[in-house]
DNA sequence: GTCTATACCTGGATAGAC
DNA sequence: GTCTATCCAGGTATAGAC
């Protein structure tokens, strides 16, 4: 196999063992073995967890932008795109039962261990803080986009914290519904 | 020193270093520096890591009610006793901005280590969940009550997750105002 | 590019002296 | 109740054969 492909193999097999397991707890005998690579192998490819996990970060800052692009080609209005958001919860609720938000529960995880690449991490967030701010902007929320937005993000991740905690899907459906009615006030509140 | 006090002693180093650290990444020679004990004395009152953990969890149980009752004591009602619980992001807001929230963050981290402690853990949110809701039904919400007592507590949570997330005091602020925007419509649309 | 073998360290946990 | 010494597992990382 060409050096390339095991590389994004490796990237994407961590960036899934991240997730499920967390950073920390992660180690590379268990990456190599996803892969299947012997632990020695392994550092042909990458020589620090540190590297791997900038690579990791820089993946989902490229799949997080290209699902914002895909939702802003598929939604005809802002208010639309934004329910793609928030559909999101409903999308990925079996996972997000089991192991939280990918991108909350890594900034966490960053910021418990005083890592370097937390500042990094933080910036899918921002990929979403822009993109939302961007659509209600659209729909005239004018100097107030940014704070919807934030608002917006912050209520997706408690619902992930919480929906985590209890293993509670319906209180998801439930949060979710809120805010669809929510999105519709505001956008009655605008026109 | 009493074996007691020594006890005592480890659970509350212990209680900080979680949530600072996190769980799985304090060691027992972090504790056991914290208290100034060896190591090898450290045995001698805890035997497992998991022991430490379960004697911390009950402790925020503990700390956590006597907080409950407190403000049961001094809110005039129960709208301002939830207020209380919303200015709890104010008080906490630099250890927050730090560490992001005490319970979530161990919840997120129990569930991403599959560990046994997780209900324990996610017990804490249950003491607020409940509290919260039986202030909401007082104030007349009835069948409601539990979903607003839900609804409440995952917004606090994603307002630690993201404060933490972009280091923004500002955005605690805000999001704080608008939970007691949130509160006075709400006791508005019960009177 | 891939492997085995191995060095080195940290962390959990124990034994036994004081 | 406290200590030192020690064991062992697992994790990061390297060397060098193939």
């Amino acid at each position: 196999m060409s050096a390339e492909a095991t590389r994004r193999q490796i990237v994407e097999a961590a960036d899934d063992l991240f997730y499920r397991q967390g950073f920390d707890h992660t180690s590379f005998a268990d990456i190599a073995q996803a892969v299947g690579l012997s632990r020695g192998n392994f550092y042909y490819h990458f020589k620090t967890k540190d590297e791997i996990l900038g690579e990791v970060i820089a993946l989902r800052l490229q799949t997080t932008q290209a699902m914002l692009d895909a939702w802003e080609a598929q939604g005809e209005d802002p208010a639309q795109r934004i329910a793609s958001f928030i559909e999101m919860l409903i999308a990925n609720r079996a996972q997000i039962m089991l192991h939280g938000c990918p991108v909350g529960t890594l900034c966490g995880e960053l910021a418990k261990l005083d890592h370097a690449a937390q500042g990094r991490a933080a910036e899918v967030f921002s990929l979403f803080r822009t993109w939302l701010a961007r659509q209600f902007a659209l729909m005239g929320a004018g100097a107030e986009a940014d704070r919807l937005a934030m608002h917006l993000l912050a209520r997706s991740q408690g619902v992930a914290a919480l929906a985590s905690a209890f293993r509670d899907e319906a209180f998801i459906r439930q949060e979710v519904d809120q805010m669809h009615a929510w999105m519709a006030a505001c956008a009655a509140s605008q026109a």
